[in-house]
DNA sequence: CTAGACCTTGGAGTGCGGTCCAAGGTCAAG
DNA sequence: CTTGACCTTGGACCGCACTCCAAGGTCTAG
């Protein structure tokens, strides 16, 4: 057998590996995502490749939009040895309505810019009109060019 | 006329008016959004309508997703008697440009999970097959169902 | 006159996900 | 043996926009 001793990772390479900082990878760890991994004589943490799958796999899951709290529980059913598929699966929904939500949200609001920006062509503006505005944004209220 | 002593707005009714918290006029005012305004014999805020346009206006161009920082400025200029809009239409540009890039990134989010939703039918799991996930999300791993 | 609802202030706390710090220990190169 | 790069810890701090608190003053209805 090749012998177990493959001197495991230390903080700062795991993070770079990830493309994270060291102290993001403690603070998982104080966090309930990371486990606590072993460590050499000298108190160094010392950690193998599973680290480093996990840590992408949380680095996946926040591209997603999930919560750190939310990742540690999918984290947590998948260390019971049970697939966590399902309650991902119940997160992925949940967060597909989120972004569909946010998207529409941000959609509108492009439009309204646009609109905006048309209605102040190059603009320029009597010089003293304290009290009208530009971006109201609310009832359509171009008070400020023309 | 109309004897002009119209007993200016409490902080509470303003507040209520506009549809936000007296804690938070009050924030803006130190955050120099709102003019610190006049104030009763006992040292009670008294508000004019202006300030609840001024406050509308923050909850316009909040909407748009400007930050405090960025209104502020914008209320600066006006205060001077210029007509912001120069300033507004550059903050307007920008931000409708950053909306475009989020609307992009989550659109393109949007389909990622409506891939991995698919990936995981209604998914039985082998049970206990720690090690892999299902939302990885990097580069195209189903490793959970089938 | 008293109860209760309002007002004042400065400062602390919230949530989220880190990020930085100081004081001290460890390790490898020169 | 020294230098410098790493590691350890607990705790403070960041940004953002609030939000809450305590201790005290004021105002108004009954």
């Amino acid at each position: 057998m090749t012998t177990t001793a493959v001197r495991g990772l230390r903080v700062a390479e795991l993070a770079t590996a990830a493309g994270v900082r060291p102290d993001t990878v403690r603070y998982y760890e104080r966090a309930g995502l990371l486990p606590a991994p072993e460590r050499t004589a000298a108190g160094y943490r010392s950690y193998d490749s599973g680290a480093l799958d996990r840590l992408r796999f949380i680095q996946g899951a926040q591209r997603l939009g999930l919560r750190l709290a939310d990742i540690r529980t999918l984290l947590t059913v998948r260390d019971t040895g049970t697939c966590p598929c399902e309650p991902a699966e119940q997160l992925l929904r949940r967060r597909m309505a989120e972004v569909d939500a946010e998207i529409a949200r941000l959609l509108a609001l492009r439009a309204e810019m646009a609109a905006m920006a048309d209605a102040l062509p190059s603009a320029e503006c009597p010089p003293p009109s304290p009290g009208t505005w530009c971006p109201p944004a609310g009832g359509g209220d171009p008070s400020c060019p023309s």
